[in-house]
DNA sequence: CTGGATCCCTCGCGATACTG
DNA sequence: CAGTATCGCGAGGGATCCAG
């Protein structure tokens, strides 16, 4: 190992690249901005509508991540008054796939989970 | 019933408890613990070390959240020095196999992403 | 060695007002 | 409609000390 790469504090393997990735999956909103979008192109207050419990600050600033993480595509048509919309990339599309697995596993687990944490209050 | 029913935030289906799970495993450190258990049951100083960037104080309360949830099991062994082994339920291993599938989406296409970022940087 | 308790400071995020 | 700018609070989390 001649030169040094220099690489601050990452284990080899899974270490890396992964902690970016699933640090932005982790934030609150992305995920459910992300599900939101699964069926349909959609405009920004729909996405605030429709998501209910997110601030436009919030969205937007989501909306800014995923779409610079080439998770989704933003159109802005060039009318009045403003029309913007969200859609899905094939990038964001194929997220989706390990994600619900992810959804699907926590859709069949919550209820054990849930016990286990009743469980440890009683104790 | 155009009387509006209160509905506040959750969506039918995936909603409610999904949140709970991911918001668990959404933290910076839930991840990098479970899979430093992933091979073999470990102490707590091992862990520390191990993970490296993470402190005392979140070691200890991941832990203690993985445990209430179900994820890992904690053994205190009655000995002076005391010593305390953690190790992954079958409830914690089976949540690796989809985990490990996203672990494998983000390592596959971490480069498109990066790519991606760079370019809405460069803009 | 394994953690709990305390101090303290950062900054994430909601609310609001403003712009194009 | 689609955002950005500003303010302000409160939780998150690191460092340190203490206890069993």
């Amino acid at each position: 190992m001649p030169a040094k790469t220099d690489e601050p504090k990452q284990q080899p393997g899974v270490g890396c690249p992964v902690r970016g990735v699933l640090d932005r999956i982790g934030d609150q909103w992305s995920l459910l901005t992300l599900e939101a979008l699964e069926d349909e192109k959609k405009r920004f207050n729909q996405l605030l509508r429709e998501i209910g419990d997110i601030s436009k600050q919030m969205l937007s600033k989501t909306l800014r991540h995923l779409e610079q993480d080439g998770f989704i595509r933003r159109t802005v048509y060039p009318e009045v008054p403003p029309r913007v919309e969200y859609e899905l990339t094939e990038l964001g599309r194929s997220f989706l796939i390990p994600m619900k697995a992810l959804v699907g596993w926590a859709e069949q687990n919550h209820a054990a989970i849930n016990s286990a944490r009743r469980r440890y209050e009683t104790a």
